[in-house]
DNA sequence: TATAAACTATGACGCAGCGTCAATGTCAAG
DNA sequence: CTTGACATTGACGCTGCGTCATAGTTTATA
């Protein structure tokens, strides 16, 4: 059988560009060139066409199956295996992309219900102890509840007051940074937050650290914080390691 | 703050093309514009800079960002949901593609443990038995250790036997096909087909049809029956449809 | 202060795998 | 002989930058 470019393209389910492009490439070649100038395909054309299918599939790129069915002895297990563990990279990582995207998710309807729920404007510290209670998240889901029940039973008048503390602590923190983190005007600065914090959670000194390292490394946390001074995240990160040092010292 | 290119770029930990890149697409734009055409950026830049880089680690494209991130009261929720569900399809899609990786290679190993135990050469009636191990794996993979026992208690000369028997069918079906798929030569062709067939496993009507349609599907399948006629896999798929209708009438 | 090193700018090509015109030639049917 | 369906090559476009190339500017050092 001989066939023109679009009968193989119609038979094989590519378009006729496709065809000019391998044939471009190197990778599909006519088996003849009439006169005219055209492409003609035989047998063997489709079998070859069929095996490029084949690992196109699988998302191999096109230099790729051309070493796979040219060089001769090539060594397509290893090739497949080492595609296999490539794919499975790739699906990890969507993975982690689909778990966060559902925190994201989480976050924003959080917000919402609370917008909604009261007259209280969705003031960046409310957000802040959204986030917080989502970094929370990643200890115990159990106390998320706990920490939902108090922010609610509060009134708008009080979460303003803490939505207010919260600034101030940052900004006190934000001053001491020229004395550096492990002066005592910072270290103060810690105690506070720690227990400001603790107004919707009482952790322990390693989700404490835990929650500084979010601080920097998750980049809601960080855009608010750097609204205030681009590395008052860091100096917090490290006032609370001194702060936690000193605590385990003297436990 | 005021940040140069590369001062952002450290910071935010991309490269300086990036930026210029994003400021040309006008997805981050600087602050300011120095008298000697430098590029200056703010804080604000900083944040605009981080949000692009959290929906960018989410395989969102720049485009998607600028809607995300400048239309105002865009909905980020539904956005959101559709990209999980997007990343949801491509790694249904990688998981399918990393089970046929894995088939392959179990195929693969296959003709390899085969061909170094014995003398006998890997016929392409072998192969053929390989791929028909594999299409009934789909079913049951009990019925695949049977089946492989079945095969290596073949001596040499019975293994030639089967696969001569083999292309004598498919020559048989192929000589049928000016008469129609439904013709008694075709028909014949089939239970011949079958009664080949059980000698490594015993199928259903169902399997039957599942296996004739793998003829058309696999592209390895495919190929090698396209060697005997291009028409040959369409036309069993037929053939058996037809035998499976009347057999399932006088049943 | 002269010069070198480090930074800045714009412009352009390259990558993968084709889609999509565009301009032009060829073949089969009525 | 026309029409329409096919064929050809050539070229740009898309995404998200990497990577020169060329040329001007700022900063550090001798």
């Amino acid at each position: 059988m001989v066939y023109t470019v679009k009968q193989l393209a119609d038979l094989a389910g590519v378009s006729a560009r496709t065809l000019h492009y391998y044939d471009e490439i190197g990778l599909l070649k006519p088996a003849a060139h009439g006169e005219n100038g055209y492409r003609y395909y035989d047998d063997a054309a489709v079998l070859r066409l069929q095996q490029i299918l084949f690992f196109r599939e699988l998302d191999f790129s096109l230099n790729e199956i051309k070493d796979l069915i040219d060089r001769p002895g090539f060594d397509v297990t290893s090739a497949l295996e080492a595609h296999k563990v490539a794919l499975q990279r790739r699906v990890e990582r969507l993975k982690r992309l689909i778990h966060t995207v559902d925190n994201t998710l989480l976050h924003l309807k959080g917000e919402k219900e609370m917008s909604k729920r009261q007259l209280f404007e969705a003031f960046s510290e409310e957000q802040q102890a959204e986030y917080e209670k989502e970094a929370l998240q990643m200890y115990d889901p159990a106390v998320v509840k706990t920490s939902n029940k108090k922010w609610k039973a509060c009134t708008a008048a009080e979460k303003q007051r803490i939505g207010d503390e919260g600034n101030a602590i940052y900004t006190d923190i934000l001053l001491a940074m020229p004395q550096g983190a492990s002066s005592s005007e910072a270290q103060a600065g810690v105690e506070r937050w720690r227990r400001h914090i603790e107004y919707f959670w009482v952790p322990n000194e390693d989700q404490l650290l835990g929650l500084a390292n979010g601080y920097n490394d998750d980049p809601r946390f960080k855009a608010n914080f750097d609204k205030i001074d681009p590395h008052l995240a860091e100096f917090m990160r490290e006032a609370v390691k001194v702060y936690i040092k000193s605590k385990k010292k003297y436990a």
